[in-house]
DNA sequence: ACTGGGCATATCCGATATGATATATATTCA
DNA sequence: TGAATATATATCATATCGGATATGCCCAGT
């Protein structure tokens, strides 16, 4: 949810916690949700780093920007593979990956 | 592949060397390769560090046995969801799964 | 040798991740 | 505001992941 509309329904009077709270998951559920999400957003932040747009990451992968889109946007599950591929592309070394854990 | 087992292949006169070399991949290719196959190895560390069989652990994740052989095994690809619900379940952090990337 | 426990393999199936195209929305900038 | 670029969403096809059962192999203990 963007910043924009979170304002938007917390001046409708929505308040907001995490997904924990939320739906009452076990903290392993809260957990390996928290790593998916941060490694989706680290896709993102490498990929604006280096200067990149999501086609052309795409290139890079030999696939193409919307499946880039959802990567980012965690939408789905996603594989060990298709993660760290993406992130092994733009540079990042498996000890840099695993420092944003 | 087990010791046992490549020690006959070894006499046999077989030789080897890691998948970069024998295939050609990438190092992107090799590198992802690596990552998964470190978590694998270290669900299966972990599981029996915690005096657990692959049954114990199935029974652990609501699942079964084969299940657990396969991601030890990394046959096949994983999705960030079972790996990491199952290193979780294991008793480890984040921050130690990324120890040991 | 027989038995039981632990692990691996084969195979089927339902669920879903991935990839593609088309299109919508958002953002930036002249 | 309009055009160009960037990102998100919708939808479909295909590949494959995860779960299940059945079964085989190996080893340890009896």
């Amino acid at each position: 949810m963007d910043s924009k509309k979170r304002k938007r329904l917390e001046a409708a009077g929505w308040t907001f916690g995490n997904a924990e709270d939320f739906l009452g998951m076990s903290p392993e559920e809260a957990s390996y949700l928290e790593v998916k999400l941060t490694l989706a957003r680290e896709v993102e932040a490498q990929r604006k780093k280096a200067g990149l747009s999501q086609s052309d990451l795409a290139a890079k992968l030999k696939t193409r920007q919307p499946n880039i889109a959802r990567l980012e946007k965690a939408q789905q599950n996603v594989t060990i593979d298709a993660l760290f591929k993406t992130l092994l592309v733009l540079g990042l070394s498996p000890r840099k990956i695993a420092a944003v854990l």
